[in-house]
DNA sequence: CCCGTGATTTAT
DNA sequence: TAAATCACGGGG
C-alpha cells in the first residue's frame, strides 16, 4: 500500500486552497540554507472562465504549461522583463487553477532575504508583493512545475494548528488586473487582517 | 505620477 | 515579422 500524500490539500478549488494556504509555511533551502515565510496574502485563479487567468479561455503555452498539473505544483512565471511570480497550481490535473502568493511573512533566514533584497527598507517589504517573495526567496522558472509536497528546493508546509479561522481573513478584489472587466471586481485575493507584511494595506 | 525591462502573446 | 501587453516594483 502506498503511503498517503498531501497532494489531496491542493486538489481542490482554487478559491479553498487561497484561503486554506494563509498561515501555512513556504520554505525554500539554497545550498543548505533555508528561507522560510508565513504565507499572508493569496489570489485565487478560476481557470479557462476566468478572464485575469493565464489559463482564460484554455490558453495553453509553454509559459502557463504548470498550470495544467495536478494540485500541488508550482506554476512561475516571469513578467515586466525582471519580476518573477509563484502560483501554486490547484485542483485535478488538466484543471488550470492556481492560487498565487502575493506576501509572506519573513521568519526565517531573514539576513539572507535582505541581501537579495538591497531596495526593502523595512522587513515589511521584504516579501509584501508577488515579485518581492521571488526576489526575496530566490524564486525563478528553474523551479517551475516542481512538486511543492516533495521538491528539495522549495516547499510547502502544510500544518492544521497553523490555518486561519474564517474571521481572521480580509477579502478583497484582485490586484493589477484591471483588463478583465467584470472579473476585476470579483472577491478572490485574501489576507491575514492586520498583517503588516500584506502588499496593500 | 512615470518608467524600466524583455519574454510572451497577439496582430498583421 | 512587428507591435502590444504585462497577476510588478521603485523612485519622484
Amino acid at each position: 500500500m502506498p503511503a498517503p500524500t498531501l497532494h489531496g490539500f491542493f486538489r481542490r478549488d482554487s478559491v479553498t486552497v487561497a484561503r486554506a494556504l494563509l498561515g501555512q509555511k513556504l520554505v525554500r533551502v539554497i545550498d543548505g540554507q533555508t528561507l522560510a515565510g508565513v504565507i499572508v496574502e493569496t489570489e485565487a485563479y478560476l481557470g479557462p472562465r476566468d478572464r485575469a487567468a493565464h489559463s482564460y479561455g484554455g490558453r495553453r503555452t509553454a509559459r502557463n504549461e504548470s498550470m495544467y498539473l495536478p494540485g500541488g505544483h508550482a506554476y512561475v512565471y516571469f513578467t515586466y522583463g525582471m519580476h518573477h511570480c509563484m502560483n501554486v497550481v490547484a485542483g485535478e490535473a488538466d484543471d488550470p487553477a492556481a492560487v498565487l502568493i502575493r506576501a509572506l511573512e519573513p521568519i526565517e533566514g531573514v539576513e539572507h532575504m535582505r541581501m537579495n533584497r538591497p531596495a526593502a527598507r523595512r522587513d515589511t517589504d521584504l516579501c509584501s508583493g508577488p515579485g518581492k517573495l521571488c526576489q526575496a526567496m530566490r524564486i525563478d522558472r528553474a523551479l517551475d512545475g516542481v512538486d511543492l509536497v516533495t521538491d528539495e528546493r522549495i516547499r510547502i508546509e502544510l500544518v492544521r494548528s497553523r490555518a486561519m479561522r474564517g474571521d481572521r481573513i480580509g477579502v478583497a478584489a484582485r490586484v493589477g488586473i484591471d483588463y478583465a472587466g467584470e472579473w476585476a471586481g470579483k472577491p478572490l485575493r485574501f489576507f491575514v487582517r492586520g498583517s503588516p507584511h500584506v502588499s496593500v494595506r
